[in-house]
DNA sequence: TCTGTTATGTTTGCTAACGAACAGACGTAT
DNA sequence: ATACGTCTGTTCGTTAGCAAACATAACAGA
């Protein structure tokens, strides 16, 4: 039984929980470490545990018939997966994979059904970010239709260093490619661009943030806006 | 009090539920006329209304800061609006508008948060629709990263259709376009090369299909892709 | 019938991003 | 050291869709 997560670091939504009723919820998840490139969840499969991140980050990816993966939105301890359970459904819809080693509480699924409907607040919690989950995925929806592929990768490159309190990104260009749904060439190019305007750096997989409020003025504005969503909501 | 609704068509949402179960629930409703344009969702209001459309169809719309509205998904007699009160949330997220007018059952968002806690039976159905719903956006995300104007034309064409059972759409091509979110001139040419291909015509104002099949086949997989995500899940 | 408004058609030039292919630079393992 | 795989840079030709402007066609009301 866990009953002191300071030595791992916390989640933000658990840390929302009161004293009592974190402690308890904790009595039941385990900590476990989750490795680079380690699958978490894969679409169509049953879940059998919920994860709450409290290192590293995890990318929640969509594919469609016919196109490659890319990413809907990268989780870190300010998030879960999958919120899917909360509302009774218990087939995973997208993939989740390890981008950054870290570690994760997991609580098995009929466990973690069950402290929902024991504790009113842990599901209001749970709920809001549910919410804050929608409507992330709306406005990325929308950025995939109007913005262009620099201020993307701006923002992606935010999401990470937003997720892993670092600067440096350990990350290929060709790997962001696939997350944004583009060519590698493409990244390339925005990339290049980026770092002619010193805000960023890069060698061999991996990017350096050296102009974070430079970054943000070069991202599209769905960065800032996710950040709101989630501040006003939690 | 409504106890029968056969007279203006039904909600299928509701449809799902027992007799018993969903006439106690209409009891809590009001029939409404929705009409052509009428706003029934304004993002950032308070949620003072809940709606089951029976007839006609509403557009569900999103906009990001700098940029216009743009339909997320339609929503007819299959659907509801708006489903982040089920989280507990009462903030409209997005907004709606009437595209096709008809009626809706209504019901007050203190007495419909106030169902869900006492009908199980209800808040099932109406949890299994959030997640088709979250599918969609996932859905549409992708759509707009991947997929060519005249072939989400073509679904947009097919959502109408299929909400309405009618092979023709009182709708201009400037609407259309606005709704994609792309230029007026760009559904032109996508229409236009629609009909060369005999799966559609249009006059002023109206477009007719004439060719269903052939039109599902000119439009992306997300249009089957969200009528199985539907079917399976309710 | 005339007139103003709305809907559709078409053009020109431009840019973002695509697909495909290749070259060089950097690591790492044998 | 050499060889191989991976990562990044660059090129060429192509296409989808943008922005702006203008032309035509249909309808509605005075």
């Amino acid at each position: 039984m866990l009953t002191n997560s300071t030595a791992f670091g916390s989640n933000r939504l658990l840390n929302l929980l009161t004293d009592n009723c974190r402690q308890n919820f904790l009595g039941h998840c385990e900590l476990v470490s989750i490795n680079l490139g380690e699958v978490l969840s894969n679409p169509g499969d049953v879940i059998s545990y919920v994860y709450f991140p409290v290192e590293g980050i995890v990318s929640w990816e969509k594919q469609i018939s016919g196109s490659p993966y890319w990413v809907v939105t990268l989780i870190g301890n300010e998030g879960m997966i999958c919120i899917s359970l909360l509302l009774g459904i218990n087939i995973r819809p997208c993939r989740a994979v390890v981008q950054k080693s870290g570690f994760a509480m997991r609580i098995p699924a009929a466990i973690f059904t069950q402290q929902i409907e024991l504790k009113p607040a842990l599901s209001l919690v749970l709920n809001r970010y549910a919410n804050v989950v929608y409507n992330q995925a709306l406005q990325i929806a929308a950025c995939n239709l109007f913005h262009l592929l620099e201020r993307r990768l701006a923002r992606l490159l935010l999401m990470f260093q937003h997720r892993s309190q670092s600067d440096e990104i350990h990350i290929t260009q060709d790997q962001l490619a696939k997350m944004l749904g583009v060519r590698r060439v493409g990244v390339t190019k925005a990339a290049g661009s980026l770092q002619r305007k010193n805000l960023i750096s890069y060698i061999r997989g991996s990017v350096i943030i050296h102009d974070m409020n430079g970054l943000k003025a070069a991202s599209c504005v769905c960065y800032e806006a996710d950040n709101s969503t989630y501040n006003d909501m939690m």
